[in-house]
DNA sequence: AAAAAAG
């Protein structure tokens, strides 16, 4: 337990964060804070929901405020930059909320939008720019912004930017960029690509490493429902009009599947709203505080919304379409189970997503149980998915524990119509560290709440709505918290089938 | 193969 008091920030940035309701630091931020007040590099292997982002926020705005100096005309002297809109607007937010007692100003510059009010604010000078890549290079050529004076640099969802294409964007941003500079990478993962990248930005940074995806993972009651393609809208119907679905994010795979998810969503009396990339800006900031302001029951999204936004009081994710990208699955049921909250994530997968699912399972090193409970179970898809799955026996002889997959139900009818799921290995894909809790549908409930402290960690999330829950509990990881799996593209395990030849 | 981001 760390306090923020004790880390060196200064009143007015503790009077906000207070005001908030956050008196403990996060691990990231207990570790980041004094790190960054020093002026060292960092790299930041964790994703948005740890308290990443206040965890640079509070340093940045500590150091301007502290060194405060005329700023120039267009030439702002910290820049974030981040791989969507959502998530610049979301960091945003979090300058402002903690630099309120400060006399710091800020800006975001994204796409999609008029370009004038962006250039006015740069031409009237901010200390703080969050941008996207594009349109800041945009502003750049044509003269409206300069970053020789740029004393931070943040380079947020590293991962993602590359996946994205924006290195060379990066990069020229980054040759024209001031070089008396402190700077911050954050990556949920660190592919090749992105070690180079760190290696040619950062100087001697030093590595923090939190694992919010394998604690957060085990909080977050998951189940697959295998499922007909075309019984996929009227099952989301059904699930969507239990009592007990509260507020969800729908993952689509394709922009147009997403709208046509949203409407039928609509038609069957699910307040709900779409949000992907071609869609308007103002639509989709329309959507997103739409949700956020609990108005929205169901948002349906692409993988736009995978990682990083933060919305307090998801009790769901449905993967309507299973990601093809098996790492976006962790990103996307990241969504909920937040801030210690509990959190279900249900995966439709029909007969053609069979693979993407043993990806995914490969992936997160667990199998995914099976709820067949549901009228709309496909037996199928189910054999398809039993019958492509080498049972490797784990010579354990009591490991047999794992078989009862298929409670994840929450209570609806137990007529277990499907021997499929029965004949589905437990822990298939871990030979040897398969976590025990990988077939226990109700990890939640195993916890007891403890401490219910009413105030812990600041998110990047905006300040708590009055329909949000308010649990927010201490969710520092466990001690053991490292040893479990992390779902980087380095480490997909067993490639081979280990079968017990 | 689809998504995001500059227009």
């Amino acid at each position: 337990m760390t306090d923020f008091s004790g880390l060196g920030l200064i009143e007015p940035i503790l009077r906000a964060v207070a005001e908030e309701g956050y008196t403990t630091a996060t691990p990231i931020q207990a570790g980041a804070i004094p790190l960054l007040l020093q002026g060292r590099d960092m790299l930041g292997l964790a994703q948005t929901g740890t308290g990443k982002t206040a965890a640079f926020t509070l340093p940045i705005l500590q150091h301007l405020f502290e060194n405060k100096k005329r700023v120039a005309a267009k030439s702002p002297r910290a820049l974030i930059l981040t791989p969507t809109r959502e998530l610049a607007l979301q960091i945003a937010d979090s300058f402002s909320t903690y630099g309120r007692h400060l006399p710091i100003r800020r800006t975001v510059v994204h796409g999609g939008v008029g370009q004038s009010p962006q250039i006015a604010a740069l031409t009237r000078g901010v200390e703080v720019l969050i941008a996207t890549p594009g349109r800041l290079l945009d502003l750049m050529a044509q003269n409206h912004c300069k970053l020789d004076a740029i004393e931070f640099f943040v380079l947020d969802e590293a991962d993602r930017m590359l996946d994205m294409g924006f290195i060379r964007d990066v990069r020229k941003v980054v040759a024209v960029m001031s070089k008396q500079r402190q700077t911050l990478l954050f990556s949920a993962t660190m592919p090749e690509a992105v070690t180079e990248l760190a290696n040619s930005i950062l100087n001697n940074p030093e590595r923090i490493e939190v694992t919010p995806q394998s604690t957060t993972v085990e909080r977050i009651n998951q189940r697959v429902l295998f499922v007909d393609r075309s019984d996929k809208r009227r099952l989301l119907a059904d699930l969507l009009l239990d009592s007990k679905v509260a507020r969800t994010i729908v993952f689509a795979r394709t922009k147009h599947g997403a709208d046509r998810v949203a409407e039928h969503l609509k038609k069957s009396g699910v307040a709900a709203d779409a949000i992907h990339g071609d869609k308007s800006q103002s639509a989709r900031v329309r959507a997103l505080e739409a949700f956020r302001a609990g108005e929205l029951r169901a948002l349906v999204a692409t993988d736009i919304a995978a990682r990083g936004i933060d919305v307090d009081g998801i009790s769901h994710v449905i993967n309507f379409d299973l990601p093809n990208e098996p790492e976006s699955y962790v990103h996307r049921i990241g969504r909920t189970a937040r801030a210690g909250s509990e959190g279900s994530a249900v995966s439709f997968c029909d007969h053609e997503e069979v693979g993407y699912l043993k990806d995914i399972e490969k992936t997160i090193r667990q199998p995914i149980p099976i709820d067949n409970t549901h009228p709309f179970h496909a037996v199928d898809v189910a054999q398809i998915h039993a019958s492509s799955k080498p049972p490797p026996r784990p010579k354990a002889p009591g490991s047999n524990r794992n078989q009862n997959q298929n409670q994840g139900g929450g209570g609806r009818g137990q007529q277990q119509p499907a021997r499929s799921a029965q004949a589905r290995p437990a822990a298939s894909a871990q030979p040897k560290a398969a976590t025990p809790k990988a077939a226990t549908p109700k990890p939640a409930q195993a916890r007891p709440p403890q401490g219910a402290k009413p105030a812990t960690h600041p998110q990047a999330s905006k300040t708590p709505k009055p329909g949000a829950p308010q649990n927010r509990h201490d969710r520092r990881p466990p001690a053991h918290a490292s040893a479990a799996p992390r779902p980087t593209s380095a480490d997909a395990p067993l490639k081979k089938k280990t079968s017990a030849a």
